[in-house]
RNA sequence: GCCGGGAUGGCGGAAUUGGUAGACGCGCUGGACUCAAAAUCCAGUGUCUGUGAGGAUGUGAGGGUUCGAGUCCCUCUCCCGGCACCA
């Protein structure tokens, strides 16, 4: 055994003898239970990143712990090969998306597999092959025959300049990112997912998911956004005939404080007002401006013109004003609204920019006051007592010129028009009610479900993407294209000019016939949202070279559905839901069982890193990688001051930010794999912070792991020998382990509890805590070395057991030492197929304990006491005890807490 | 703006879920080894105060519940993720 730890050298060799073995090919033959790992596709940006070093590694700790367990682990890895900046890379060096994305995929499987992953390369899926986007283009054709796929138009980001459509992160501050332009909102046809037929589903669905994190759930929850309220009509005449105007609010308990409507630009109501109106045309012009990501548009400056037009209250029949709002956005819901400035902040706000009537009609049971007439009397009446009585409401309650949240809260009707009297003094629920039923007497209006979540537009005006099979002919309309023609192949030799779709201008694609009638047709030239490749790739692992279809029914059925995903929590709503959504398309379909596709999910943070810069003479920040940055401490190691290494100039320190080109304080983790090796990176990456806080990246932290691996390996190497005998003496038996006194069998309990305390942690996968049990190990062996000078081999055993503990915990954390080690020392040949460690529960059992004495709650001092004593014993000797009977002075106790195990609490 | 999170020493974080705050690591200080340095090892290290035993104080800010609060409740500040065409 060499004396040093060479990591360049064990890694190569534990890595070369995992494919030798073909150690992580997942069997469809086992007789052990499936354990499916799953770490979120990667996008083959060119090279490996910290985050996905911080995803794999926790992907494969998992996988590795689950296979020592006794599972049969799948851990496969693939790529999500489509999407933007592959146009970009494109454009930029004027090589074909395909070909920079096939050298990309290359450079970074060779990267992950330096990290020594134990993953099953034989399942790797590529979305941009035809052999995979084949079957999304399969799936597309059948959820078109089945209406789930539909066109419809959709609002996008223009560019007038570049004649292309642009995604929101291309729109900076209104304008193209290449061209300058401003953008503008612009209607084109597009086909969608009626992802709302499932919303119902989708709601429900995240009530069987215990394995996920309640934050994700929410998120969903709201996301999917189901509202119960009402559906109802404003009537109007416009040019003699009778029109009306639907809007939905959840608030209905407030209509009798409509003060005035609003609709969107390109509501037919603005359209109809603007024809002769210069300055409400100018108006909608405007409001055609911008970009349509919703973060913008909700937090813009609200603007309005009134269009004229009135409309007539469902309710009292007064004249409503319309306005048209930039606020007001035409794909959500009817794209007209009604406005309570009384009691929605939005509006109130709208209402004081414009002048507009403010009307309060639902007050807090505080503002009610006793009709008996003792109106200083603040005491507050009782519902029944509102009910009896004519209302009163103190009008002070409400302030006009300034906005309070409890405008907006439930509370209970009141000042309602004589002829709806009923409706005062009704809480906010029962006046919604009472209003509905009106409102349907009046064949005005409904109660309605409604939900929050749009269909889902999949068009996409792009080049690297998969194409939408789709034929248009002027004879038979919009035709899938047949099985036996798909896939329709996307050609690779295309370089993007960032003006309009490349497909669009290429004849030899878009030329075709059409299926039906063999008439002359011409093809769909959009490409699909690379979400859709990434909805379904995690079932494509159980049989990834299907010819026959989308998955291998047999296959899906051993594997699915993902036992652990694992992935970043960016994608909490957007990648997670529609994957969710696929998996029941694809059960619909029959080629999936169950309802989910991810049983247990795990939602990792970023990764970040200290920023650097200095300012150049235009004002800039010019910053510096923190690699070439060295930070300068005061003696008790705050920073005060930082200097460039080339040059020793001081440098201005910056915050702590996410790892980005754009301040360049992106670590490469090839660096640090090839200066300490991979199960350096993985042990550090571990260390730093549990998966679901962000975690701040540190050189010398880095080399702290470093460290404690170097330690690992000196201790194995010093103590081979009693490893050795460990094995040779038949004496050292479990026997042995129960007649230990004094340190050894101190020892001995530390490591049990410290496994113990790991064995926890990491079924909640907090790792950072596991790796501090090895460390705790670790120098509770070093600590063994030492034991008694003479009697040598005591310590033989608490060794040879410890490291054999102290390898298996660790490996699947870093896994290359813990290997060769566990050969090294002859505890076998394979450490993966080892047994998990069990805890010793014997070497646990304490005869004395600590008690902690607390005096009202503050530490006071301890006790050694035996682990059966009773609680009268303890009250006894806590009031007996030095600190207290000085605190006592002479007085008695009120109270006596005894928590058992833990503390004793005198209360004076 | 809306939805979801977070804030604990000089730094990353721990506290088995209401019971000894700061485990473990980094950094820093002192010491050992060395001609010297690096590496390694040993000891110390929240803050204030005290010669010392000790005392006081302390988990973003302010209030509350409790014998006891980092943990539960209310109000606020700042930071992060998502917002439907980045992935």
């Amino acid at each position: 055994m060499q004396p040093d730890y060479t990591p360049k050298d064990i890694e190569a060799a534990a890595q070369q003898h995992w494919e030798e073995q073909q150690a992580f090919r997942a069997r469809e033959d086992s007789p052990k239970p499936k354990y499916y790992c799953l770490s979120m596709v990667p996008y083959p940006s060119g090279k490996l990143h910290m985050g996905h070093v911080r995803n794999y590694t926790i992907g494969d700790v998992l996988a590795r712990y689950h296979r020592m367990k006794g599972y049969n682990v799948m851990q496969p890895m693939g790529w999500d090969a489509f999407g933007l900046p592959a146009e970009n890379a494109a454009m930029a060096n004027n090589v074909p998306p395909a070909a920079w994305t096939y050298s990309n995929i290359a450079h970074m499987k060779r990267q992950l597999k330096s990290l020594g992953l134990g993953i099953d390369w034989s399942r790797e899926v590529t979305t941009c092959r035809p052999e995979y986007y084949r079957w999304e283009q399969w799936l597309f054709t059948r959820l078109f025959e089945k209406g789930i796929i539909y066109k419809k138009t959709a609002t996008v980001n223009w560019d007038p300049e570049d004649h292309t459509v642009l995604a929101n992160e291309q729109v900076i501050d209104g304008r193209g990112w290449r061209s300058g332009a401003l953008v503008e909102k612009r209607e084109i046809p597009m086909y969608f997912f009626r992802i709302t037929q499932y919303a119902e589903e989708l709601l429900q669905g995240l009530d069987t998911l215990d394995g996920w994190p309640e934050q994700v759930k929410t998120m969903q929850r709201n996301w999917i956004g189901k509202s119960y309220g009402v559906r109802f009509a404003f009537p109007y005449t416009l040019d003699g005939k009778d029109e009306k105007l639907w809007v939905y609010t959840t608030r209905a308990d407030t209509i009798m404080g409509v003060t005035f409507c609003a609709v969107a630009a390109e509501h037919p109501l603005a359209t109809h007002a603007a024809k002769n109106n210069p300055q409400l045309t100018a108006f909608i012009e405007e409001c055609k401006r911008g970009g349509v990501a919703e973060a913008d548009i909700a937090t813009m400056e609200k603007k309005g013109m009134p269009t004229g037009i009135s409309v007539t209250h469902p309710l009292t029949g007064e004249q409503i004003p319309v306005w048209v709002g930039n606020y007001v956005l035409m794909r959500y819901g009817e794209g007209a609204v009604m406005a309570v400035p009384a009691h929605d902040e939005r509006d109130f706000g709208f209402a004081k920019k414009y002048g507009l009537a403010i009307k309060p009609v639902i007050a807090p049971r505080h503002a009610f006051r006793s009709s008996i007439g003792v109106a200083e009397n603040e005491k507050l009446v009782s519902v029944a007592e509102l009910r009896m009585k004519p209302i009163l409401v103190d009008p002070a309650w409400f302030d006009k010129n300034k906005w309070r949240d409890e405008y907006a809260e439930f509370g209970y009707a009141y000042g309602s028009p004589t002829s709806f009297e009923g409706l005062n003094g009704l809480s906010s629920s029962e006046a919604v009610d009472f209003i509905a039923t009106e409102l349907a007497q009046l064949h005005l209006g409904e109660k309605k479900v409604q939900f929050r979540l749009r269909d889902w537009g999949i068009s996409r005006q792009r080049y690297w993407g998969c194409p939408i099979p789709i034929v248009h002919c002027t004879t038979c309309g919009d035709v899938p294209v047949p099985d036996d023609q798909l896939p329709v192949v996307l050609p690779e030799n295309v370089v993007p000019d960032g003006a309009g779709s490349p497909l669009a201008k290429m004849p030899e694609f878009y030329e075709c016939t059409c299926p039906k009638c063999s008439g002359k047709a011409r093809r769909e030239t959009d490409t699909m949202d690379t979400f859709v490749e990434s909805s379904w790739y995690y079932a494509r692992y159980a049989s990834p070279n299907c010819t026959t279809g989308m998955v291998d029914k047999q296959a899906a059925q051993q594997w699915l559905p993902v036992d652990q995903y694992i992935g970043g929590i960016e994608h909490a709503i957007l990648h997670l839901l529609y994957a969710r959504f696929f998996h029941k398309l694809m059960r619909d379909e029959g080629l999936v069982q169950g309802d989910e596709p991810f049983k247990n999910l795990l939602t990792q943070s970023m990764v970040v890193a200290p920023t650097f810069y200095r300012d150049d003479t235009a004002g800039r920040k010019l910053w510096i990688n923190p690699v070439e940055v060295e930070v300068k401490t005061d003696d008790r190691g705050r920073p005060v001051g930082a200097t460039l290494k080339a040059d020793g100039q001081p440098v201005i320190i910056g915050g702590t930010e996410k790892m980005a080109k754009s301040k360049n304080n992106g670590v490469d983790p090839q660096a640090i794999i090839d200066q300490y090796g991979a199960d350096t990176a993985r042990l550090f990456m571990m260390f730093a912070a549990p998966p679901d806080q962000q975690l701040e990246w540190s050189d010398a932290g880095v080399e702290g792991a470093f460290r404690f691996l170097k330690r690992l390996w000196n201790l194995a190497h010093a103590k081979k020998h009693n490893v050795t005998i460990y094995f040779k003496d038949p004496s050292f038996n479990d026997a042995y382990l129960s007649i230990m006194d004094g340190e050894p069998k101190n020892a001995y309990r530390e490591i049990n509890a410290a496994l113990k305390q790991a064995n926890f942690d990491i079924g909640r996968l907090q790792f950072n805590t596991v790796v501090s049990a090895c460390m705790k190990i670790l120098k509770t062996l070093e600590r063994s070395m030492l034991f008694g000078t003479s009697t040598a081999n005591t310590q033989v055993p608490v060794i040879a057991k410890g490291l054999s503990t102290l390898l298996r915990l660790l490996s699947p954390i870093t896994p290359h030492i813990c290997q060769t080690l566990w050969k090294e020392l002859g505890y076998g040949d394979d450490i993966l197929s080892a047994p998990w460690p069990e805890v010793d529960k014997a070497a646990l059992v304490q005869d004395e304990i600590e008690l902690v004495i607390q005096v009202n709650g503050k530490l006071r001092g301890s006790l050694r006491v035996a682990k059966d004593a009773d609680k009268a014993t303890l009250e006894q000797l806590a009031l007996a005890h030095e600190a207290v009977q000085k605190l006592l002075a002479g007085g008695t106790a009120k109270k006596i807490i005894v928590v058992p195990g833990r503390l004793i609490n005198v209360v004076i």
